[in-house]
DNA sequence: CGTCATGTATGATGTAAATCGTACCTGCTG
DNA sequence: CAGCAGGTACGATTTACATCATACATGACG
């Protein structure tokens, strides 16, 4: 079962709710930079986004309710991870198939 | 460039117009249907939609834009064939994940 | 030719989503 | 303690989308 900020249990991922969370360009940015470097972590602040800091907040919670990313509270900052090891397992193609992108987006 | 009916060339493809396209389920339910048996060729109507007729044009239009499916106009009907070619060359992890899914669909 | 089936086009409607401003919370730091 | 920076929560707005009803086009069939 999710946790209280929200992640779901690899077996709760639905392919519907990942598709939707990538439709966004925005988001997909997100995954991309996280994606640039394997288990880098990164707070919210340090991704160059055209929106504002609640937009910003809006498109993160939607990544982490999708499984895509793991948010840890810091108390009075966020640190954002992709999840790979749970993604491999539930939709090992995904990775490949945005790990192809990030490399077409140079 | 796009022909007349608005199939795009798989380099005009874009990801998140196919994740957008992909992010409804009666399209997906589409886009499986026609994986079940490859180079499958069927009908509009041959699909069990619980939709209207004009919701049903709506959904294919979206995914023949997006490149996903091509349609034949035969007059009086018209016909829907995924574009697995086309797809295997621009976005081959897309459908093994979305054999992945129809597999798991079972 | 009239009718029927398949599908499209258009306009309307309801709902979901993206965006923002503002207020607020939290932990540093002077 | 006072201020500040990173984020969230909430409400408002605007836009996009899924859906449908209706009207129309096309080709088959009697």
């Amino acid at each position: 079962m999710a946790d209280e900020m929200g992640h779901p249990e690899p077996d709760e991922m639905e392919i519907g709710t990942i598709f939707a969370a990538l439709a966004d360009p925005i988001r997909r940015r997100i995954v991309l930079a996280l994606m640039a470097d394997r288990d880098g972590i990164r707070h919210c602040s340090a991704f160059d986004l055209p929106v504002t800091k609640a937009t910003r907040t809006h498109h993160f919670r939607v990544l982490r309710e999708a499984g895509l990313i793991r948010q840890v509270d810091l108390g009075n900052s966020r640190t954002n991870q992709l999840r790979w090891a749970d993604l491999e397992q539930r939709f090992p193609d995904l990775l490949r198939l945005l790990a192809a992108e990030a490399g077409a987006a140079e």
